[in-house]
DNA sequence: CTTGACTCCGTAGCACGGTACGGAGTATAT
DNA sequence: ATATACTCCGTACCGTGCTACGGAGTCAAG
């Protein structure tokens, strides 16, 4: 099992060096071992880790909430139901977003919909809908 | 016409009185006259012009974004095409958003569903997904 | 006239997730 | 041997939209 460098894990778990710098002070990943000149050698296990956490933010997890996944695996305590609990709260956050989203989305194609698209700015329906 | 003080101001825009000075610094609102020791005279037109970025900020529109429609608003030269083009990149943005949620909330669903919510993390089919 | 609420200013801080800098030392390929 | 690429560290900075602080001065009501 032969160690990396911080450039070839970064590349390998898909992030810059300077990401995994971060992770490590933000306690994402574990401070490796380091050559005796003081370079940081990675285990695999740190790459897969790094991917875990890409994947858990394609979810939607914030890094805080990340922290507590890992250490849900980490901890032998910890059961399926409170993963569980986590992606649900995830899940409402999301539907929440969602539907903020298609407000939106209605209120200015309702207003895309009144203009159209020529004249000048001062009889704009869309400026006027929010000048008032 | 009398004029508002900052505190006046900010509570009939529905801000607080720091983002008022905060919209200043930003450009957003013009700088008003002073009293003469010192004190901002706001016209009753910096309210209009506070409801304004808060509806579009509504609407989804970034502070940077509401800056342009507000150049837009004081620009004869500045045609209703000029807005109607900035409110479909926000929609397409908006779209966009939406299909990143849909996707996620679509992977979380699926996690969810095939995980039962008890027994220990070591099998937990969420985190299983996630790890690899 | 006093009290309390308001305002002034500059600067710093928050959350979020990184990104960049710069000068030194180290490793590697040729 | 040398050129090039990599790594080290601490700190500062990015964008987004505010929010807080603190000490001094000012205004309005009673």
């Amino acid at each position: 099992m032969k160690s990396l460098t911080i450039g070839r894990a970064a590349r390998l778990g898909g992030v810059g060096v300077e990401t995994m710098r971060f992770y490590e002070r933000e306690g994402l990943i574990p401070e490796p071992p380091r050559t005796f000149s003081g370079y940081r050698q990675y285990p695999q296990e740190t790459v897969s880790r790094v991917r875990f956490i890409k994947r858990a933010q394609e979810l939607g997890f914030t890094l805080k909430e990340v922290r507590e996944l890992l250490s849900f695996r980490a901890s032998p305590r910890a059961s399926c139901r409170d993963v569980k609990e986590k992606a649900g709260i995830r899940m409402e956050d999301i539907d929440r977003k969602i539907e903020d989203l298609r407000r939106m989305k209605r209120a200015l194609s309702k207003l895309m919909a009144a203009c159209e698209g020529r004249g000048s700015v001062s009889e704009c329906p869309i400026l006027d809908a929010m000048e008032r």
